[in-house]
DNA sequence: GTCTATAACTAGATAGAC
DNA sequence: GTCTATCTAGTTATAGAC
């Protein structure tokens, strides 16, 4: 992504999609948005499918990158799940536009790109799994499917970039520490905490 | 929905707005696979439009409905989060394409149809709001913030009508109970509860 | 690198025969 | 109640001027 020009292109080109969808939204409407002519794109991407693929890799290299350094910091399970799970919320507040598109239109995605993207999906998967078969081992943790719990977490979590707005009442500091606790504890679990503890 | 026609259009529309999106379906595509020409639709639906919203309300309706029935059976707080998180996960994957759409679409709804569902959506979750309000003031619940815990909820149950298939290794009552207990206990809480129980 | 013009096609919806 | 034919408008993408 080096000219100024694709990178607007795509900035604009994922805000639209989040609005409208994919198949909702126009190369023209894109094109003005981006403030040029419709043909004016093409010069920059081959097709509008491209930009969506180039929004949905972007999205998941980023994500891959980041909360993968994001657990390498750490040793113990549950500090890993906590840095990795920040990480995912921070990544699809800051990012927004992006994840919300990389999570909603995998089914726009024409067959070889779909396959791309739903193996790089799979690997970011595996890293939350690793975890939790990690704490669960380390006796940490405890669930019955780490599968289930694994695409419960996620769904949690990816389902910030739906509703959160930067202007809202919450920092996002905030929002991710009270998911960490609702994942580590649940609504119940605090209470069971306290008596354990003995406060 | 009195004709038999009128239905098969309706969950074919459920089906075909699943897999290739509002925007993405046509109208050819969805008269082709409820077994009639293009221009027949029209005198079930007056239009595609009129086929998401009708989708979208019949959807909203079950859910308040069958959720409202399920809670109004119990009095503790704590059971009645139960019956509602499994009626909820219980109506996503028995009307998994209808319940699908009707998260995922909102966007494509006209102004009227789209203030109208959102208010249904907003009564919704205002049932799982009370509950958990009902959970802190009796003491069996412990949350930051009420309005984050529900949206954290629904989102994570939500979510399975998006990987859950009837031919798969689970039964739903299985995934409901694991679900409930992630909600109640997170990944650690039933390990502080062991501790807290003695056992 | 951006423009204008347009080709080739597909969309939702309607009209009128049966 | 379903068909066929068709209208109008919008779609992605390309071509060639500047």
């Amino acid at each position: 992504m080096t000219s100024t020009r694709k990178i607007t292109i795509f900035k604009e080109a994922a805000r639209l999609f989040r609005e409208k969808g994919y198949n909702g939204s126009s190369q023209r409407e894109l094109a003005d948005r981006a403030g040029l002519q419709g043909g004016s794109i093409y010069h920059h991407f081959s097709s509008k499918q491209d930009i969506l693929y180039a929004i949905m890799e972007d999205t998941m290299r980023g994500l891959l990158h980041k909360v993968r350094r994001a657990v390498a910091e750490e040793t113990s399970p549950l500090e890993k799940l906590k840095k990795a799970v920040r990480a995912h919320i921070e990544y699809h507040t800051e990012d927004r536009d992006e994840t919300y598109v990389a999570d909603a239109e995998l089914r726009s995605l024409e067959e070889a790109n779909y396959q791309q993207i739903t193996r790089m999906r799979h690997d970011y998967e595996q890293i939350f799994r690793d975890i939790i078969d990690e704490g669960l081992q380390a006796g940490c943790m405890k669930v019955d499917d780490v599968l289930l719990a694994t695409k419960a977490l996620l769904q949690m979590c990816t389902g910030i970039s739906y509703w959160y707005s930067p202007e809202g009442r919450k920092p996002i500091g905030e929002i991710a520490d009270q998911y960490v606790e609702l994942l580590l504890w649940g609504v119940c679990g605090k209470m069971a905490r306290e008596v354990a503890d003995g406060s």
